[in-house]
Order: C-alpha cells, then structure tokens, then sequence
RNA sequence: CGGGAUGUAGCGCAGUUCGGUAGCGCGUUCGGUUCGGGACCGAGAGGUCGCAGGUUCAAAUCCUGUCAUCCCGACCA
C-alpha cells in the first residue's frame, strides 16, 4: 500500500516555506538552477504558463492599441549615462560587454580580445535605448501616441536569487509609450495598471491591490510608479508588476521631441510599465499547497488530465476508444476562445501514482478512466480545486455539457480562496505597539509565518517609512488607490495623517 | 556583497567525530504478477563523494583554497 506522508510536498508551507517553494517547483517540473549563477532554465510545464501568460496579455495590450517590437539586447554605455536617476537606481546590477572575441590564451584556453571602443550593457530595462529610437520616431504631434510594447529578456545582476522570483536573466515585457501632453501620458499609466489587475485577477486568480509607490520604493527615473501587490500564502507581499509616469525625466534624456499643432517644439511625456516571469513564482506562491502546485484553469497548460486504467491489451484497446471519443467531444469546446487543452497519461500502468503525478503538477481536472466507467458512461473526476480524495462519477454528456462551468468554477474557487486568506490577513491597525507585534514573531530564532498587511495611517514622512523598515524590515508598498481620506495619526509618529497605507514585509 | 548552513547515484539521505577505497529508501532498466488512492517479487544499471591543491602507504572522512545552493542581512521586477 501506500508509503507515502501525509502530504505529497515536504516539507510543507508551515514548516518551512522558502524550502515549500523550491519543493513545488521541482515536483511541478516547471524549471531549476542552471549551470549559471542565478539564471534558471525554464523546463516545459513552466514555460508553457509563460506562453499562456504572454498570449493573454498580448492580446489585451493590442486590444487597447499597442503593437510590438524588438530592440537591442545591448544598450551602449553612454545611452544608459543619460538619466541620472535611472544611471544610480540600475549601476550596481549591470552586465557589461567589454571585448567583442576570444582568442587562443597559449594555455589551451581562451581570452578576451577586440576591446569595444564604447561597452556595451546588457539590458536591464530598455527606456534609453528605445528613448533614442523615439527621438528619431518622433517629429509631429501626429506622430504621437506611439505604443509600443517588447517581449524580451532583461538582465539584472542580483546578489541573491530565487527561481522565478528574482533572476540574473529573467523574461518580460516592457510597455514604452510617448504621448502628448501629460494627462495623456498619466490615462496610458493607469489604463496598463488596471489592465495588469485585471489580468492578475481574471487570469491568474491572484487579487492584487492597485496602488502608488512611495517617494523611496519608485522605478529609478520616474516621477510616479503604480503597483500592483499581492498577498502570498506566507503573508508577505509581491510586487506583481509595475507601471511608471515617467513624465518628460527619459524624454529630456533622450531628445525626445514633436512639433506641436501651434508649430513650437515640446517634449513627449512617457510611461513604461512591466510584468515578467516573476508572476508565475506569485502565481506558486498564491495558490500552490502541501499537495503541489494548482492551477487556474486559464492558465494552465492543460485543463484535463486522462489517466486510463486498464488490465489488459484488450481493456486498453476499449479504454483508449473511449478516450478518444471523449476527446472528439471535448475538441469543439471553447473556454475563453480557447481549446480545452488535454493531457493523456498513457505510461505503463501503475497504480494512482499518476493521479499524484498530475496533482503535484496542478492541472485542473483529473479523469480517471477504465472499464467500470466506460459501462456506465462516465468519468471519474478529481478536480485540483478540492481534496485529492474527493472524487466523483460524472455522466459523459454531463460532463461534456458542464465542462467550462467547471472550468470556470474551479477558476473562481481558486481566486475565491486566495481573495478570503487576503481578506483575513490585512488588518487595520491604530496602535503602535499593535503594530509592532503583529510583525514580530513569536519565535526569533525560527520565524513562523506571521504578520499580513497592515492597514495604517501614515503621515508622508519619509523617516517614519525609513524607521519602520529599519525596525521591522518592513515597508510600505503601496498607497492604494481606492484609498479613502481619513483623518488620524501616523502610525509610527502619531502626527496628523490622513490616509492609509499598506505596510508588509515584501519579496 | 557581509554572516550562517549545506554539497555523497535522478530525488531524499546515512557514512565524516576515530582515514582503509561507498551504502540505504524512492526513482530508473529488464522479466513476471498486478492495476479504480503513491502496487509486489526477482534480477540489473547508475557515484573520479561539488571542484582544485595539500597531508598520508591510504582521504567522502584531516588541512587550505575555490565554486555552487539554501537561509539571514544590504539591494531589487
């Protein structure tokens, strides 16, 4: 019989959860530690919730008028000098490319050679680069809005990194758009920002609090950042992406200028804004459980997995022809104008290892399918949104008839559960002490998941953000946007303020 | 980049104190029995013990260096 613990991922989230993490990762099989410092492969699992990722927001962004292109890889040293700010923010974490070829070192190996007149920086992010193809794109008002939006890679030399969440190399998509006037320029920030919500939500069933960055926590160069945040299973926060104001900061930088109608010359105003593949680590960390990873139905890979059971040739022949009719039926189906994408598990044979094989991967829908079924015309179903054990017999026709009602509310579960631990773990607090408690933990030498996010009053001073993060490690990560005008005290200086902010410990 | 911990088969680990040439569970391969909750029996394959030096007749074990990973800190999507 079974040997196996109580749960199919050790340990679990309450014993240690980085350790959880890394766990679900390995047992979805969605991507591990390459041979390079800090970069990750991403394995098939793992990148095709990326293509998933980046179909669905492609397509929103295009809806809304943007359209894609590609620049360099490589920024020249003087483009990225041109903004101050920006130049201090991005320095310390820069690849940079000084020699051009390799040549025979006499010692059997190889050095550099063909020193490069101006170094070359590895893209940490693209405004100055794509600032300068602006300034040439530019002339007129007509020319203006331009939007445009680069699926690429990025590279950021981070001293510590964790697969998905923080990367050497990682993946995105960076949105740069030149506008008019500023009005313009600050719709197009916030129309991205409640596009990123909206997808966080809809698609990966992860709810996000839309809010504006403090003075200390915004994007090098910009004059606002927008953020969206999530609360992940270890009560932390994660900034989920960002959409920044850059008011006229990267256009002065690059010269980028247009011909208004009244025929003077003014600077553009711009925004920038991303997502990257640090959505699937918030996407692990929001929904996965001790049981593995578990997927939105939008998102996954797959929706269904079928795991034919049989004892013979002939039951196999009979179990596969069922299956395949089934999969005649299921073709036609659309959930979100998509396919219904479907897994068969047709290794050998073995028990309900396989059945723990698709839960650890998260898929959705689980059909167990043999003979008993096939004699009354059903599946099995196991859904990831429930307990592994909770199984149920499913007419065919019912099946097939309710499958993207299924579909959405395994979807709705998902983001359902995620929406009720946030509710639970954000908390308004008026008292300091209160505060300070709630995030400390009760045991210092081991924490335990503790703390969530603190709902206070903050009075604007940057010293009492900066004093808070230097007691507590924690920080302000959003002034949300929905929130509201209210007299009272600063929470750690008890001057008048009038708003709350979020406070929590962050990724 | 500072502090701590860890590197032994694909995964999880023992062996290191006290040096003697590597083992367990899972997985994997083959044969058979099984099959509706992580099957069983039998037979195999798989490791220059992270890497490089050093000490020694002899190093997974002792010493030095180095690299990587994880945790904490500083920094960040």
């Amino acid at each position: 019989m079974a040997k196996k613990g109580k749960t199919a991922i050790n340990p679990t989230r309450e014993e240690n959860y980085p350790a959880w993490y890394q766990q679900i990762i390995k047992a979805a099989d969605m991507a591990e530690n390459s041979d390079v410092r800090g970069c990750m492969v991403i394995k098939p699992w793992g990148y095709s919730i990326w293509e998933n990722i980046q179909k669905s927001l492609d397509e929103m962004f295009k809806e809304t008028g943007h359209v894609n292109a590609y620049f360099p890889l490589f920024i020249p040293k003087s483009f990225f000098e041109k903004e101050a700010e920006h130049v201090e923010g991005f320095a310390k974490e820069c690849a940079v490319v000084t020699h051009s070829r390799l040549e025979d070192d006499g010692k059997g190996g190889l050095k550099p050679a063909g020193k490069l007149t101006e170094e070359l920086i590895i893209r940490p992010t693209s405004e100055t680069i794509i600032g300068a193809s602006f300034s040439k794109w530019i002339n007129s008002y007509r020319d203006l809005p331009l939007l445009i939006n680069q699926w690429a890679n990025v590279v950021r030399w981070e001293l510590r990194t964790r697969l998905f969440l923080r990367t050497t190399e990682f993946l995105w998509q960076e949105g740069h758009t030149a506008h008019e006037t500023k009005e313009e320029a600050i719709t197009e920030t916030f129309k991205i920002l409640d596009i990123y919500a909206r997808f966080a939500e809809e698609f990966l069933a992860i709810p996000v609090i839309k809010g504006k960055k403090t003075e200390s926590e915004k994007f090098p160069g910009a004059v606002s950042t927008y953020t969206f945040e999530a609360m992940m299973q270890d009560k932390k926060a994660l900034q989920a992406g960002t959409s920044h104001f850059l008011g006229q900061n990267f256009a002065k930088a690059s010269d980028i200028k247009y011909q208004g109608k009244d025929g003077k010359e003014e600077f553009v105003w711009t925004s920038s804004w991303g997502v990257s593949t640090r959505l699937i680590g918030a996407l692990i960390m929001a929904h996965a459980d001790d049981n593995g990873l578990v997927l939105p139905p939008k998102i996954a890979p797959a929706q269904i997995a079928i795991i034919p059971i049989y004892r013979n040739d002939e039951q196999q022949k009979e179990v596969l022809n069922f299956i395949d009719k089934l999969r005649n039926k299921i073709k036609p189906l659309r959930y979100f104008e998509n396919k219904i994408r479907i897994e068969l598990d047709d290794r050998d044979p073995t028990g309900g290892e396989k059945v723990w094989h698709w839960i650890k991967k998260g898929i959705p829908i689980r059909l167990e399918i043999g003979p008993r079924d096939i004699q009354h015309n059903s599946v099995f179903m196991g859904r990831r949104d429930k307990n592994p054990n909770e199984k149920e017999s499913v007419n065919v026709d019912e099946f097939i008839n309710n499958l993207t009602e299924i579909l959405d509310e395994i979807q709705n579960n998902i983001f359902q559960k995620a929406l009720k631990f946030r509710e639970k773990n954000i908390v308004k607090i008026d008292d300091k002490a209160e505060f300070y408690k709630f995030f400390t933990p009760q045991n210092k030498k081991n924490p335990e998941i503790h703390g969530g996010f603190a709902f206070s009053q903050w009075c604007e001073n940057p010293d009492c953000e900066e004093q808070i993060k230097t007691d507590l490690k924690v920080s302000i990560r959003c002034i949300p946007l929905d929130s509201t005008k209210e007299e009272g005290k600063c929470i750690y200086c008890g001057n008048k303020s009038n708003k709350r902010v979020i406070f929590a410990k962050s990724y």
